[in-house]
RNA sequence: GCUCCUGUGGUGUAGUCCGGCUAAGCAUACUGCCCUCUCAAGGCAGUGAUCCCGGGUUCAAAUCCCGGCGGGAGCACCA
């Protein structure tokens, strides 16, 4: 009673209703956050890109702030030209908006200064030993003889790497803590020597910095607040602050999420690498695999893309990815704007012995006004062979938007007479093609590519159907539902993906 | 092996920080009905979780504590 009048705030109910994206941050002034999206340009964009970048992309908007997409190309012997490209068209087509472009490398004499300036603090030195010395040494948590090195013999060395040093001679490695739990604090590497010309700078640069000092440095002075970043970088966050502690600089606070790969589709460079080069899959952009080019190709569209992250929540528990709410997601966009068409898979002949049309118009979508398209009779029709094998002499069913057909005989040519017009809710009801001006094309059905780690030699199905001549006048790229089959993408003239049922 | 992270229906998540209002919401999948000249989309309904297990604290635990077990990741001069 009393507690009521003198605090009646505790009595207020907490806020616990729901929300709809990503959880909140926690005290985040609005217009005061920035974000940004750091891919490596070592490879074409995937689905784990499509992750990073709109969480990134959804938080800076959620509070007014910005989102910087920078290039973290700090490994000329990965990167390339075309996949800081590649990159940047994968996040256009998803719709992510950036405020700001930059590469990491563009800003290397800062990054020289800031290793220099770690070197006289004492807080890294030049380390000569090799690599096998290195790890046996981190494994068994001994420091090296360069670690005791003084500060005039780790500033002859770093200017000795610019020239002298060959690549493996010597790195810059950071004084941690030899005797830390976290083996990313035992004197990890700062910078080394690559001479492997960059993509942008060919043969300016030959000390690189690797990723630790690179982000830490870039998330500082880019002004970034919240870095976002896969779980597996967890155990780094020590570093990463104890870096930026010792060269005083600002500190962005860092947060991991779960990465996201669908079950049987690997994202790995490592493993896809062979699967292209042993012609396994056509490229990179096979609509097998999970980059962004091969979804787009399959029919999937970017707003289902995102609506499908968003669904993930911002979490770090492992997920086993649905692929079916990707694709269900994606019918019900795709679904108001897909032209209806018809197809025949395995055809059988039809002929409708009494026909007496020579031309029907069918509606393109059935809720939707798309127009109608006129389709040329003649009775001469294909059927699906699905279909077909259930017919029986006498069966009575009706031919989609046409008319109902009586079967007088089945077998290699079904026949049948013309029945009535009239539309009957109870009689089976199939789709089904002219044989005159008939347009052949493949349907290519892709699968799950991996089954048990294993490559699944039926990982695409490749059939053959056909369908109607307006197919014929339909843009390249646009999504056609073939009635009673399923969403398709038209990829060419004569080939269409399945995106999904 | 060591270290870190994680564990809610078939699947993905909400709720867990600040214990009760929900013996658990949403989505997806599945089933049925309605609508429909598609096995799509749309509408409605239903099946399905003792919230990993065991103990403890409490009037009260998915939520707090302890101990197990399962899954994942890191242990590079890659990011």
């Amino acid at each position: 009673m009393e507690l009521e009048s003198k605090f009646p705030e505790l009595l207020i109910a907490k806020p616990k209703q729901d929300r709809e994206g990503l959880p909140p941050l926690d005290g985040v002034e609005q217009g005061k956050i920035v974000t940004r999206f750091p891919p490596e340009p070592n490879g074409y964009p995937h689905i784990g890109h499509a992750k990073a970048a709109i969480i990134d992309e959804e938080y800076a908007r959620m509070y007014g702030g910005k989102l910087i997409f920078r290039f973290d190309d700090t490994n000329p012997e990965k990167e390339r030209l075309e996949y800081y490209a590649a990159i940047k068209v994968g996040l256009d087509w998803l719709g992510v908006k950036y405020d700001h472009v930059k590469n990491t490398s563009d800003d290397m004499e800062l990054i020289y200064k800031k290793a220099e300036e770690i070197i006289q603090s004492g807080n890294a030195y030049v380390c000569t030993c090799n690599k096998e010395t290195i790890s046996k040494n981190r494994r068994e948590m001994l420091s090296c003889k360069c670690s005791s090195g003084d500060l005039s013999q780790n500033t002859k060395r770093w200017n000795d790497m610019f020239k002298k040093y060959k690549p493996g001679e010597a790195i810059v490695r950071f004084r941690g803590d030899m005797h830390s739990e976290n083996t990313a604090m035992r004197d990890p590497t700062l910078l080394r020597i690559i001479d492997e010309p960059h993509p942008i700078h060919k043969d300016k640069y030959r000390i690189w910095p690797n990723y630790d000092f690179a982000v830490a440095i870039e998330d500082s002075i880019d002004g970034i607040t919240h870095a976002f970043r896969t779980k597996e970088y967890e155990l780094r966050n020590e570093l990463y602050y104890a870096i930026l502690d010792k060269l005083k600089m600002r500190k962005p606070k860092v947060l991991e999420f779960a990465r996201l790969e669908f079950d049987g589709m690997p994202v790995s460079k490592r493993v896809l690498k062979p699967l292209v080069e042993e012609g396994k899959v056509s490229g990179y952009d096979d609509p097998r695999l999970p980059t962004l080019e091969a979804m787009r190709r399959r029919g999937i569209v970017p707003e289902a893309i995102r609506k499908f992250v968003l669904s993930l929540s911002f979490t770090k528990s492992d997920t086993l990815a649905p692929f079916e709410t990707l694709e269900s997601f994606n019918r019900k966009i795709v679904d108001p704007t897909s032209i209806r068409l018809f197809i025949t898979t395995d055809p059988a002949k039809l002929i409708v012995k009494n026909n007496n049309l020579t031309d029907i118009d069918v509606p393109n979508h059935p809720q939707k006004d798309m127009g109608k398209r006129k389709i040329q009779i003649d009775g001469s029709f294909y059927i699906s062979g699905d279909d077909a094998k259930f017919l029986k002499v006498g069966d009575e069913v009706r031919l989609l938007e046409l008319y109902n057909i009586r079967i007088t005989k089945v077998g290699i040519d079904i026949e049948a007479d013309m029945t009535d017009n009239n539309f009957k809710p109870q009689i089976p009801k199939i789709q089904w093609v002219p044989r005159q001006n008939v347009v052949k094309i493949e349907v290519l059905i892709p699968k799950i590519l991996f089954v048990n780690e294993q490559f699944n030699e039926n990982s695409l199905e490749i059939k053959q159907a056909f369908t109607e001549p307006h197919y014929l006048e339909l843009n390249v790229g646009t999504e056609i539902q073939f009635v009673r089959y399923g969403y398709c993408r038209k990829d060419s003239a004569n080939q269409v993906i399945y995106t999904h049922k």
